[in-house]
DNA sequence: GTTACTAATTATGGAGACCTTCAAAAGTAA
DNA sequence: TTACTTTTGAAGGTCTCCATAATTAGTAAC
């Protein structure tokens, strides 16, 4: 039925209780014994117990009291959130971008470097590295420093941190990069499609916060889905979940050719930046532009009222370059989804922009963390880069 | 992040081993302290200790010894079963179906009642309290012996147990089914979408069993769709899931439409028995029975394959009055999902027949006492109705 | 500068639940 | 009847928790 927690002797007790005082403490300023006691619902003395143990572990530090309050000054205790890193990666089409984060998920440092869209596979490799390697430096770590990993980039990803396939980058297709990764940082290495990263990172800090069921929907130059169910991420059976533009009856393969039809831009646009023509000439009133950003609205509402038909999220967020363009995709969007849903769901814009992914990676790479380090079966471990 | 399970003191790690014994021995013949011991990981001596208090609280029962090993013959303890039952209902067509069961799920009691297809809410209902009283009498139960009730029905049901929708049959909307299935018996009373009962007693005790990920397919009269995700059974926000029949793009309401429009059946067929006539045909070779059965296999498959798109399941499983048709059905179907997916699940057909929706409203109820009888945040409660 | 007040810390005693170890008991097999 | 096997029962010890009381280190008032 449910996995099962084994009962065990005393020792399992005091490390249920250390998880409850690590819990409390975490993402929160310094507390002291008796606020502690008080949200553990464990007694003073048995909390100090816990603290000092976790102490001498080195999770919890002792900060300056308070001053000027009656009483006795208390002593005040905080999760040290700087006992290890986790950096967050994402490999785009014209940027690298990688955020080394805290255990309480603070974002200290942000790299970006920029690559050629056209850019091969191992030249885009060596600016994975080259972006990893300045981060590392700038926050001054070395990659033993890091604790965990992950790398989000387009294409179906296997568990072993392989690109199986890549429409985006056909080169990429087969790349390892956990592998490609590991070389340059400790702990374990997670790869995972970006558009699920993305809509981890609205479930996180984004608009989708407190959420239990969401539709994420990656509009840009691909177009790409990240499935929330049950406040996880949904990922499927062989990693290949959220993949409903693939049905030819719904194709997302056209939805941006309709984009691409348009004829108002200057001459000799990248068809990359033609989509910001039209989404701006609509925005003025052109007529025809409207009538683009329509079809290419329907075409998106109707995988994404498949999704919302099969999974009745609590959420669609539009994500994604376009979500830029949201004052003038969102409402038809939301009309055409409407036209063919039974319930419908709020429909709202991402606000995190182009960090969403290397966002919602730095996530992943934080819930691999809590649960090796901090997982009821086990108790609190010690801080130290869990093996890989 | 995760919930949290708060530490305590001592007596919650009796608790917990408590209910370690009792998982240990749910679903198992009577077993020995030694044996208990090494499954549970706990001493022999306090095995014992956590035994005797099971067995005063009433949970465990002592059994004769086993006769004629070596050694001093050990003492042995079983779970009692059938301190508690439960009730798995299901509101078919022409079928009232209750099945009674004790806490492991053993099914002790079938009554079928059958009402006319034509029956209107009271006479439903009617039929309803006729077969749970029929079924209690025949177990030997009052209503206040059970702890716990599924009911299913075809339609959108709330939280609150009542039918928001009902395509099938329009009187049945808006019925207040928990509420009226509570006046004949105590605990709780859920109500649930037949499919996704069906869906769930696959994962039981049928051909989806230790599938995380499942999609079922409930292909009849009606078509309807079940969806395990992770192991659990998938309501989405507002109970509105798997509704991807709804999609114009991709209609279920047509499917159906092709096998009526058979015209090789007897003149004054039964519309209802309509289908029958064409899978049969169809089985002999006949070339447009074969035609029509393809036409519709390819409109299920449509809304099937977004599923399996979007989901990405380990098992398809098809169930429902036409699997009994598989033989004629499956090969289409497989063929029209394999066209258009990315990875091809496997596709399987039932084997529970039409037992499978009371059989899933036995397991949720039994789900249901598993949270709130042995949950891991309140250790094992007392073996009484629990309270609704 | 002393005294009163406040709230945290430290110390003490006790209870519950677990473990290991060993002797006694209750069977079967020779 | 004796030897062997396995369970039972009892004893002693450890760990972790709790409640309570005495002590300490500050602020506030006079």
């Amino acid at each position: 039925m449910t996995e099962q927690l084994a009962g065990g002797d005393l020792s399992r007790l005091r490390q249920l209780n250390a998880l409850a005082v690590v819990h409390v403490l975490r993402g929160r300023p310094a507390l002291t014994l008796t606020e502690l006691s008080r949200d553990t619902g464990l007694s003073r003395p048995s909390t100090e117990d816990v603290v000092l143990q976790l102490q001498s572990q080195g999770w919890l530090e002792e900060v300056q009291p308070a001053p000027g309050v009656m009483g006795r000054p208390a002593r005040r205790y905080r999760f040290r959130s700087d006992a290890g890193r986790v950096l967050g990666v994402d490999i785009g089409g014209h940027t690298i971008r990688v955020l080394a984060a805290d255990l309480d998920g603070e974002v200290g440092h942000t790299v970006r470097v920029p690559v050629a869209i056209t850019a091969g596979r191992a030249e885009r490799l060596r600016a994975v590295d080259a972006a990893i390697a300045q981060c590392l430096s700038v926050a001054g770590l070395t990659g033993a420093d890091i604790w965990a990993t992950t790398v989000g980039t387009s294409g179906l990803v296997d568990a072993a941190g392989r690109v199986v396939l890549s429409v985006a980058f056909p080169e990429w297709t087969g790349v390892q990069l956990a592998q490609h990764v590991g070389r340059l940082v400790g702990g374990t290495v997670l790869v995972e499609n970006d558009s699920r990263l993305a809509a981890l990172a609205e479930t996180w800090r984004g608009v989708a916060r407190y959420a239990q069921h969401v539709v994420y929907l990656l509009a840009g130059l691909r177009t790409g889905t990240g499935l929330i169910i049950d406040g996880k991420l949904h990922r499927g059976f062989a990693q290949a979940a959220g993949e409903i533009g693939a049905l030819p009856e719904l194709g997302w393969i056209r939805a941006q050719e309709h984009l691409r039809s348009w004829t108002g831009a200057p001459a000799g646009t990248d068809p990359d930046d033609l989509a910001g023509y039209v989404f701006a000439s609509a925005r003025e009133g052109d007529r025809k532009a409207v009538a683009v950003v329509r079809r290419y609205a329907k075409e998106l509402a109707l995988g994404a009222s498949a999704l919302v038909l099969a999974l009745d999220p609590q959420l669609v967020v539009l994500g994604g370059g376009f979500s830029r363009s949201a004052d003038v995709l969102l409402e038809p969007l939301r009309r055409e989804i409407e036209k063919r849903c039974v319930r419908i769901p709020e429909i709202v814009t991402s606000t995190l922009g182009d960090e969403s992914v290397a966002l919602g990676a730095v996530k992943l790479s934080l819930e691999h963390l809590q649960e090796h380090l901090f997982d009821v079966r086990t108790g609190v471990a010690a801080p130290v880069r869990p093996a890989r």
